[in-house]
RNA sequence: GCCCGAGUGGUGAAAUUGGUAUACACGUAUGCCUUAGGAGCAUAUGCCAAUCGGCGUGCUGGUUCAAGUCCAGUCUCGGGCACCA
């Protein structure tokens, strides 16, 4: 076929009968009409831009399917390969649904707020939201390149005013049930620079800045009472269509411990109640130990010691993390103070030790030597008493606790690129909620984008903005007056304006509700959900505040997430992870603009491997799928009269249920066959119609520049189970469970087992094997396989 | 230390319910086409022997007519948590 195709070709350009486009391409491939990936996918993106094709709008009939990614921070380096993979994803889900004729939602959005913007503002003085506008525009533009089915008149952008409205609003309604609230705890904080650190700004236990030692410092901070719903996060995960991993993750996280809390009385009249797991140990309970934060410790610490413990608390709280894994020595010291254990009735020390956290638990714990490996370790340091004691009923003393490793969900940041926290605080510092009618809280404009020396950030800089009117009722009188308060500065944590923008995606520009009732109900929750990070952050606080406002009735479902999708990532080509430093970045539109375009960088990028596994890049395979998608277009040149029945039921059962199962790997490897099988027969216009059409998820473009010559639509084809079975069957035949021998007979055979025994048994080349013999034959019609024992 | 994953050709990887190990692609080799090829097309390609055959899914055993797949043990790599009482 490809011979006559040559002859005809050169034919015809030695006639002078055609343009040729490319000088230096002499043979068949130039003469033909040729596939030239940036032409097509420009007229393409620009029809896609003109028809919206994918706007979505809510109508009864269709079945919805909601799909997104995790939105992706808006970098100034723009896309890179590990989106592409990430976005494709979806893509290919969204138009294989899309071409099923379900109604589909693919929005699109970016989480602009953070660290990067605001360290450079810091640098250059450049306002963040300029930064971010240049920014945003890139990656649209970008997206847009590679020819994504978003819907994108749902653009959100968390920094909008018209978007953190909404989280300010959130905020709120947590703050009404006491779920946000403010709590001193310990802070990195470096006293040269006067300001508080984050955890991966402390290195070696030094200041990123300056160098200077970080120590903790006692701060009152915001937090969401995560833990409210504990319990519930950690049951619910059985349930969801998440990746074990994730959900194994998640459960660590919550870390749910049961136990008991037990009461020990202290020599001088008070008490001390610790928490434990194994309240029936109590017997061997020689000794307590109290972490250097314990709440109360300064009453209990006998006036002898007090010093010696105040050093050791100073020190600990110094101590940094990494210093603290190094260095897992026990260190402790006796607080001179005695307590009475409630079994024994005996006297027992009381000692300050940091390997007892103060987070955890009541910041308290009855030290069992003989049972728990680190007491015993910190007995035979202090020379304490270990004893092998018996074991008791676990609620005789204590009473039943449930405890969590989750801590609430600290939220205040010191910086300037994040969402304001709404709230005000009389002259006495006493918080009042901004009243939901003031809101949005705008981010103030200042000059400097640096944390002021009190450790607050910028935002306390702008001086008008800082004072602001809130209505204030009298307790007595029960009148309300205006008063002048002082606002927050503090912003919150980015993971909070993420946490419910899959809503927003609902009703995007909704100005009365922070989601539409109606267009939730419709929409969501979302079918498929996919990233590559933030196993336990993002998607514990989803589903943490999707409970909170399903509790106040404002979402009809408890599980945000239906089914997850947790992709690898793209590492180099040699292995590593891609980096500037490291020089080994590959950027997607440089392999779209060297001429690949980008149905092979999405194809290849579906074709690299499982989407769930590590991958490295590798150039040359790159090339392998652009010959592919090459000869897809050729096809078209030579429409045959003939007929691929057979295969072609089969690659479209291999193709829909592959996608089914996220095997897009694999969808693509039976796509090639295809191509490879109908390059061998030729190809008549229905097998390239149904080509084009499976095509189309992988490669959008190519796929609808085919359906358009061919003259059709894409409608997701169905296969014929009838065209499936073949006439004749092959029949394995294995001696000992080797394969020895094929065998070929009829369709209407296969139930005839005692034939197809006799013929294995008959067979030229299995006659050798059994000259001593055969114990027994084994049938399986299944495998279509005759297995003799010899 | 604890909890998850994963180990298959020269390479990325297939094998979906215990039933033909290595689909698809890369790379390599040879040929065709060509003034020319870093294009296109065709054929071959697990390893050893080069004829029959033997060996092969990290390693050692086990279950089974049959094991990449199940079981026990073990090694290596990757990820997560890490003094959570």
């Amino acid at each position: 076929m490809i011979k006559s195709l040559n002859e005809r070709c050169k034919q015809k350009y030695f006639d002078g009968d055609r343009d040729v486009v490319v000088r230096d391409n002499y043979d068949i491939i130039c003469l033909m009409d040729r596939y030239e990936p940036l032409k097509i996918e420009e007229k393409w993106q620009n029809i896609w831009e003109k028809e919206k094709p994918f706007h979505a709008v809510e109508k009864e009939g269709a079945p919805k399917m909601f799909l997104a990614e995790m939105f992706p921070y808006p970098s100034g380096a723009g896309l890179h390969v590990g989106h592409v993979r990430n976005f494709t994803i979806v893509d290919v889900l969204t138009r294989f649904y899309e071409q099923q004729r379900l109604n589909v939602l693919r929005p699109f959005g970016y989480d602009t707020f953070g660290l990067p913007a605001e360290n450079y503002a810091i640098k250059t003085g450049t306002a963040p939201q300029d930064v971010t506008r240049v920014n945003i525009a890139n990656f649209r533009k970008q997206a847009k390149r590679l020819g994504y089915a978003i819907d994108w008149d749902r653009e959100i952008n968390t920094s909008d005013p018209e978007y953190y409205k909404w989280t300010q609003w959130c905020f709120l309604q947590l703050y009404k049930k006491g779920l946000a609230y403010q709590k001193e705890s310990y802070q990195w904080w470096c006293p040269e620079d006067q300001t508080v650190l984050a955890n991966e700004q402390v290195e070696g236990g030094k200041c990123w800045r300056c160098g200077h030692e970080v120590e903790k410092k006692k701060m009152k901070q915001w937090f969401f009472k995560i833990t409210e719903y504990a319990d519930e996060l950690l049951k619910d995960i059985d349930a969801l269509e998440w990746p074990e991993k994730i959900k194994t993750m998640q459960r660590n996280w919550i870390g749910r411990s049961a136990g008991a809390e037990i009461d020990f009385e202290v020599m001088n009249g008070r008490r001390i109640t610790v928490f434990t797991t194994r309240p029936d140990t109590i017997y061997g309970a020689t000794f307590l130990v109290l972490a250097p934060e314990y709440q109360g410790l300064d009453f209990i610490v006998s006036d002898d010691a007090r010093e010696t413990v105040n050093k050791y608390k100073a020190d600990a709280l110094k101590k940094s993390e990494i210093e603290r894994q190094e260095n897992r020595e026990k260190t402790g010291v006796f607080t001179g103070a005695y307590a009475i254990n409630p079994a024994t009735k005996e006297k027992i020390p009381i000692y300050v030790a940091d390997y007892v956290l103060a987070g955890y638990g009541t910041g308290a714990i009855m030290a069992v030597p003989a049972y728990d490996e680190r007491d015993r370790e910190f007995a035979e340091k202090f020379d304490l008493p270990i004893v092998e004691a018996e074991l008791c009923d676990r609620d005789l003393f204590g009473t039943p606790k449930i405890t969590y490793k989750m801590r609430d969900w600290l939220i205040s940041r010191q910086r300037y690129w994040g969402c304001p926290i709404p709230i005000a605080y009389d002259k006495d510092g006493n918080p009042y909620p901004i009243p939901e009618e003031q809101l949005p809280v705008l981010i103030p404009e200042v000059e400097d984008y640096k944390p002021d020396h009190t450790g607050r950030s910028a935002l306390a800089k702008a001086e008008n903005w800082l004072k602001v009117e809130i209505p204030v009722k009298d307790p007595k009188t029960g009148e309300i007056h205006m008063e002048e308060m002082t606002r927050e500065t503090d912003t919150l944590d980015g993971y909070a304006c993420s946490s419910w923008y899959l809503w927003r995606y609902a009703s995007p520009r909704d100005n009365k509700h922070a989601w539409n009732p109606e267009a939730i109900k419709y929409w969501e929750p979302i079918d498929y959900y996919c990233g590559g990070d933030h196993a336990v952050a993002h998607l514990l606080y989803i589903r943490f505040w999707c409970k909170f406002f399903a509790d106040e009735g404002y979402l009809p479902f408890r599980e945000p997430i239906k089914r997850l999708l947790y992709n690898g990532y793209i590492n180099a080509p040699d292995g590593k992870k891609m980096s500037k430093s490291k020089g080994n970045v590959i950027d997607p539109l440089d392999v779209i603009n060297d001429g690949y375009g980008a149905d092979t960088l999405r194809t290849y990028e579906m074709f690299i491997g499982p989407y769930d596994q590590d991958a490295a890049w590798d150039p040359r395979s790159v090339g392998g799928v652009y010959r592919f998608l090459n000869r897809c277009y050729n096809l078209l040149n030579n429409i045959i009269d003939t007929d691929n029945v057979v295969v072609r039921n089969k690659t479209i059962k291999k193709v829909t249920e592959d996608i089914h199962r996220y095997n897009f790997n694999t969808a693509v490897a039976a796509l090639m066959e295809y191509v490879n099988e109908l390059y061998k027969n030729g190809a008549n216009k229905t097998d390239l119609i149904v080509l084009a059409k499976l095509l189309k998820p992988f490669a959008p473009h190519l796929a609808s520049e085919m359906l358009e010559k061919l003259d059709s639509d894409d409608e997701w084809p169905k296969w014929n189970d009838k065209y499936l079975i073949s006439d004749t069957v092959e029949i394995i035949v294995q001696v000992n469970g080797k394969l020895r021998s094929k065998i070929s007979i009829s369709q209407d055979h296969l139930e005839n087992e005692e034939m197809i025994i006799d013929l294995a048994l008959n067979d030229e080349k299995i006659k050798k094997y059994i000259s001593s013999g055969v114990k027994k034959t084994i049938f399986v019609k299944k495998a279509k396989l005759v297995n003799i024992v010899i």
